[in-house]
DNA sequence: CCTTGACTTGAAGTCGACTTGAACTTCTAC
DNA sequence: GTAGAAGTTCAAGTCGACTTCAAGTCAAGG
């Protein structure tokens, strides 16, 4: 396959593709210079990175797990520990939606002032109030 | 109060508060030159603005909708449509948590051939493979 | 042979939410 | 009155995952 037919088959683009191989996330079979041709497991191994992106590994954790090169060579414990952070993460979502939906229908003139609003706000934001977060990148729904 | 309580009390780094004001979503009492001065509300306000963040609503979203100045402008039509897209969300996280506990506990050389996990990838990265996702930062859990 | 379009490279630009740095002022304590 | 902590402004830097650009190369069709 080349580049484009691997685009169109994962809809990820030709640009993204190859900034992936020059992260050493997935491989290319090429005479040097010209131009890449992909192994058709090349399809599988962009999958399991999305899996991975939207578990909220960086592309450098993922490299390390997932290198083109060799079996894969998981980290049992960190996807663990990334799988307990993310049911940690949709607990506080609940929150969150809860929330947003609260606020749309509460008549209050000021949130602040309705007990059950409050109490909403501090399980969806406990933390933020606390210790400052991390940063990540989620992706948004499919359109 | 003045920027550093209102920092102790909510966690929220003095540059961001300086940040938020810059962008017009606090406001601050002072004479102008002298140092920033808080009323007690600008707490439930930031609570407010944590919680529009943990809900993956931009810093220009939330100034529209919580502007210091003047009652709160609440769009609930946005409200709801986000709370819908976090519910999705959850729905996709649930996948990709399921994905990784697997990942992490099943033996096969290759995950690619286990055909549960090939089911769970799907679900979890349904939408990678066809259409782009968007942007959206999400928070790490309070550590 | 020549055009056209898809590909190649490396470097630079983008985005949002902050943080950091430099240079300066002001408040608090001694 | 003076040190030093904490505040101020404005500009510039950071981070990750890409995208975009400029300039050049290669392959197939007419």
């Amino acid at each position: 396959m080349d580049i484009s037919e691997v685009s169109k088959r994962t809809g990820i683009p030709s640009s993204a593709l190859r900034y992936y191989e020059q992260k050493g996330l997935i491989a290319s079979l090429r005479e040097p210079g010209a131009r890449r041709r992909y192994a058709p497991g090349v399809v599988d191994q962009l999958a399991l990175i999305a899996l991975g992106q939207a578990a909220g590994l960086s592309l450098d954790e993922i490299r390390a797990m997932l290198s083109p090169y060799g079996p894969p060579n998981i980290d049992r414990q960190l996807l663990l520990a990334k799988a307990a952070e993310i049911d940690a993460l949709i607990k506080r979502l609940r929150a969150v939606s809860s929330g947003l939906r609260h606020a749309a229908a509460c008549p209050a003139p000021s949130h602040a002032e309705c007990p059950s609003f409050r109490k909403l706000l501090k399980a969806a934001a406990s933390g933020a109030l606390e210790k400052r977060w991390g940063k990540r990148r989620w992706p948004a729904p499919p359109r």
